[in-house]
DNA sequence: CTAATCTACAACCGTATGGTTGTAGATATA
DNA sequence: TATATCTACAACCATACGGTTGTAGATTAG
């Protein structure tokens, strides 16, 4: 999903998608690449589950999900939310230099 | 900076980075990969504003920077309030398909 | 001083990524 | 029916990315 998020392009396609614009080709349109490029953003965005494409008619509506992005957020809020707090007391335990617990984590290569 | 995230490794050097555990030598012993490829990552994460090395000594310290991330939940939180309330009214406008005002944002191709 | 440790960085390699063009199938319009 | 429009997808290309090994510079330890 991050992946996902990587491309400006494809960021701005989420926000034109969430305004309105809606079908493939209406939103090629709006950039200075092939349609066959969009195309593939659009897919990206749809496999990482950030936007849904819905049949109309002969066109292909792009549509953004919100609870997507909410999960991103939230991803994020558990590493603020991790490393609240520890980060302040930093220059203590880089002054103090004895409690390197690092044993709790550590076996676990991937 | 999504860019940045968008590694799995990254995101476990994030973690691990505001747990404490501090060299880069000591968070390359947590993966399964060479001390260049994860110095590599750490100057990726530095690059993109998510973390700041400090010498000590001989060691280089890795330390997370909550400010990025911050930000990034930010940007995130923009598009899900851009989105909000337009999304749960897109049937409508699906609809009733007279109100495509596509000019506002059209001609600015890059 | 010598040796070990930690870092920096270059060169290389395979694969993923972002882009292109071209062809083909569906659907709407004349 | 014939034609234009919108989409899907394959094939290809250049570059970025994640990984490796190897070499070299600082700093600490013996």
């Amino acid at each position: 999903m991050f992946q996902a998020l990587a491309d400006a392009t494809r960021r701005d396609i989420l926000i034109r998608a969430g305004r309105g614009e809606r079908s493939v080709s209406r939103l090629a349109e709006a950039y200075p690449m092939s349609f066959a490029a969009v195309q593939k953003h659009v897919a990206v965005l749809e496999r990482a589950g950030l936007v849904t494409k819905e049949r109309r008619g002969r066109e292909q509506i792009v549509r953004p999900d919100p609870d997507a992005v909410r999960r991103a957020r939230r991803s994020l809020d558990q590493l603020e939310r991790a490393w609240r707090g520890k980060v302040n007391r930093m220059a203590d335990v880089l002054a103090h230099d004895a409690d390197l617990n690092d044993s709790p984590t550590k076996g676990q290569s991937r």
